[in-house]
DNA sequence: CTTGACCCTGACACTAGTGTCAGGGTTTAT
DNA sequence: ATAAACCCTGACACTAGTGTCAGGGTCAAG
């Protein structure tokens, strides 16, 4: 299939499937015209990318396992594990950090707000 | 005082006090020789920024209010206050899709485990 | 045989703040 | 008077994925 007929079946845009190309996570055939030519399972494959990038990982750290879990269960994927820890630890240090921010945020809404009491009276 | 000294006394790089001037947020005067000229308040400036960046606020929505809370009490400004608003908002919003990848990576995680386990029998 | 829909590559823009370099001027201390 | 340390502006890089445009080729239906 062309690159806008399997756009349209994945949802993707015809710009981020030829982004995955030169990211190295998808290889489609050229036709003689030069058009990309996708098997049908590159829907399959262009799904799990989607998922991994739900994920928050990215095209690159992707590439590194994608062909692997293509053809395998992920648990036998050896390079999965350390990018889903070390992964989970970075979200969670951004979880730290933004609630810290809430926090901080809401101290000084309840500031100003008591204070505009005050001046009430 | 120039622009080095202040910015060992606040510990902001001479850069972004260059940028902060460049996103109108501090306006020193300048020496004959082109050089910038800080009055001894600009550290207060700099430090007030500083604690609007580290509340996820931007140069140009902290430009907004920036003169008002440098003279007044914070809960005089009205432009404050929905600004907070609407960044907890923001925030909130992050820790739910931050908190949903959590989930999932974690979910993973976990079925990679198990699988692992069941490989072992 | 022409029009519209599709495809190609390459390039710039965007976020937002900071680092860094080039190329050049000034000041301060030796 | 020279070297070190400082200042100036302007510009590119970086993140990471996507939008969008320019300029051009291809194909299918009328």
């Amino acid at each position: 299939m062309k690159i806008g007929e399997l756009a349209t079946l994945t949802g993707v845009s015809v710009r981020s499937l030829r982004y995955y190309e030169r990211q190295g996570l998808i290889k489609p055939l050229r036709q003689d015209n030069g058009y990309r030519e996708y098997s049908p399972l590159a829907v399959d494959t262009v799904e799990t990318i989607k998922l991994y990038l739900n994920l928050g990982l990215s095209t690159e750290e992707i590439a590194g396992f994608l062909n692997c879990v293509l053809k395998n269960k992920e648990a036998f994927c050896a390079e999965v594990m350390p990018l889903y820890r070390s992964k989970l630890e970075e979200i969670e240090r951004q979880l730290v950090e933004l609630n810290q921010i809430k926090l901080n945020l809401q101290d000084r809404m309840a500031s100003i707000l008591q204070e505009q009491k005050n001046e009430e009276e």
